[in-house]
DNA sequence: CCCTCATAGGTAGGTTGGCTACATGTTGCC
DNA sequence: GGCAACATGTAGCCAACCTACCTATGAGGG
């Protein structure tokens, strides 16, 4: 999958997996190679500047925590990330429509 | 529709249109736009470029002409450029099932 | 004891492609 | 005369994803 792909579909995806439960950084990367089937396998140099954008604009909330010896920040979804990340589920509709129609081989 | 969002899934798209008949970059905009429904509305700025860059890598080769004392340049297909819309499509259906996977509301 | 892997977090800097804004010229219609 | 639609293009901005690098702990094997 090219890199590029990702732009601006990531964000969602990092709020999604976060919904059920707050997860910490790795906790996130995992579960976002696991229900891609294995195909989203996330640089760290991608994974945490995008928490830290999300934190920033809002979206999410961290908290510090200490599991085993092992430093943790553990992010939750705010209200105002889980309306993000329900537009973001409309936009991706839209969007997959939108190359959907493009690409289908056309009926003229 | 954010921008971003069009990062490289712009590229089989335009070659999409170009596949079943030969077009200049003005009706590309068009064939764009109307596919999609209206939302497909590209920047001259961004159409104009995408197109030499295709036509630099190969993927579209393009002849000039003039159409009611209006210069047009005619974009088609190059069998390499097939090529790589076929490889496009197979792309965005992997694309589409990683964003749907981690996007899915989750079964747990 | 040491090495390595998995766990856990991070930054600096490069690349790139879609965007804004601008520039040019024609045809056709009011 | 003026404006919309037709037609093509460039320069430069910016955001986000990437590569490459750094730090540190715990667990397991040899």
């Amino acid at each position: 999958m090219k890199a590029d792909a990702l732009r601006g579909h990531l964000d969602p995806m990092i709020l999604a997996v976060v919904e059920a439960e707050p997860l910490h950084g790795y906790a996130i990367m995992e579960a976002l190679l696991e229900r891609s089937g294995g195909e989203l396998d996330l640089p760290t140099g991608t994974l945490y500047p995008a928490l830290r954008r999300l934190e920033r604009a809002g979206y999410l909330a961290s908290e510090w925590s200490t599991v085993g010896g092992r430093k943790r920040r553990t992010y939750q979804l705010t209200s105002s990330g889980a309306k993000m990340l329900a537009s973001g589920k409309q936009d991706w509709l839209t969007f997959r429509a939108v190359v959907e129609g493009v690409l289908r081989p056309s009926q003229a």
